[in-house]
DNA sequence: GTGTACTTTCAGGAAATTTTGAAACTATTG
DNA sequence: CAATAGTTTCAAAATTTCCTGAAAGTACAC
């Protein structure tokens, strides 16, 4: 295969890899394109590399610099902004893990938490808190243990936590 | 809290969770009403609490057998099918661990396998080449990972796997 | 074999999400 | 400080995804 093919083969499929993972397809690909970029890309160069419009470039890198996976790069004498991706794999999934347990996982806990204060003693009110506290115990613990991860460096991951676990 | 508000809560929260997670909102929210339910519901008690069509319910009830989160149940002496959730908390994430590996996950890797294999010499081929071995190398890992944590058993991820990784 | 009770399908409509593009904004240059 | 180069914003349009409802399908009962 070459490597327009390639490329293109990628963009393609971490954009759909992304949009079924709840992350805006434009999104991934633009993280994808910066991923292979062996050199900091300006939002012109993103946009016609993509096909994309000037403020949906902007607002999906911002995005992306929000979540710690592109930097800005600022080039002597130049006026631009130029823009890098994290390349390291275990810092990218580490920052979306970051970021989606913040988002996401953490505010759902709250919610647990105040719902397994429901009052009743009917079946229906029972099951529910019982069912309530399950999933908040499983939460907690996947959040523990993501943070745990989280701490954990890379070698580590890679390389021991496999052989642990088997 | 009483029980209706809790439930409604309870409903809207799961939705949109899912939602951010790539799963459409009312599969979610049948999955959060049977998993809290005492007991099996059937196709009309979820069209009525959720305000959802005919077509709808059925279409998601399927989707949430496929995935092993759900169940049929006959009633002895009623025509209709009710519904049961799976309650197991461990067993729901394993289930959909299993699908989304199956669906997701394993066809990246497939894509990934033949990514790796661009030709060309130049600066370009030359990192994109080596970013996509970067991604197999840490997706593999994370796929056999997976596998391991799928075989290992609720207890042992609850009880043992915090202490192991700390 | 006909009626009845229920389930499934899917084309078209509705809703949610994403994208565009042009105007407003900001910063730098001469 | 005016001109230039670039960035940001956001309302409206485009697209994608989801939902509805009616028709077709299935299966059981009589």
């Amino acid at each position: 295969m070459n490597l327009p093919e390639g490329k293109d083969k990628f963009l393609q499929s971490w954009g759909a890899f992304g949009s079924s993972w709840g992350v805006n397809r434009t999104m991934a690909q633009i993280h994808a394109l910066l991923m292979i970029a062996p050199q900091a890309l300006s939002a012109d160069d993103i946009m016609e590399e993509l096909k994309i419009s000037r403020g949906n470039a902007n607002m999906n890198l911002r995005a992306l610099i929000d979540w710690g996976l592109v930097f800005k790069e600022l080039k002597a004498g130049e006026r631009k902004e130029f823009f890098v991706a994290e390349k390291d794999m275990w810092k990218v999934v580490k920052n979306i893990i970051i970021q989606r347990k913040k988002k996401e996982l953490e505010p759902m806990l709250k919610v647990l938490d105040e719902l397994s204060s429901v009052e009743g003693n009917d079946p229906e009110a029972e099951e529910f808190v019982r069912m309530i506290k399950e999933i908040k115990l499983f939460s907690s613990k996947a959040d523990s243990t993501l943070d745990t991860l989280v701490k954990a460096d890379s070698n580590w991951f890679v390389g021991t936590f496999m052989k642990m676990i088997k």
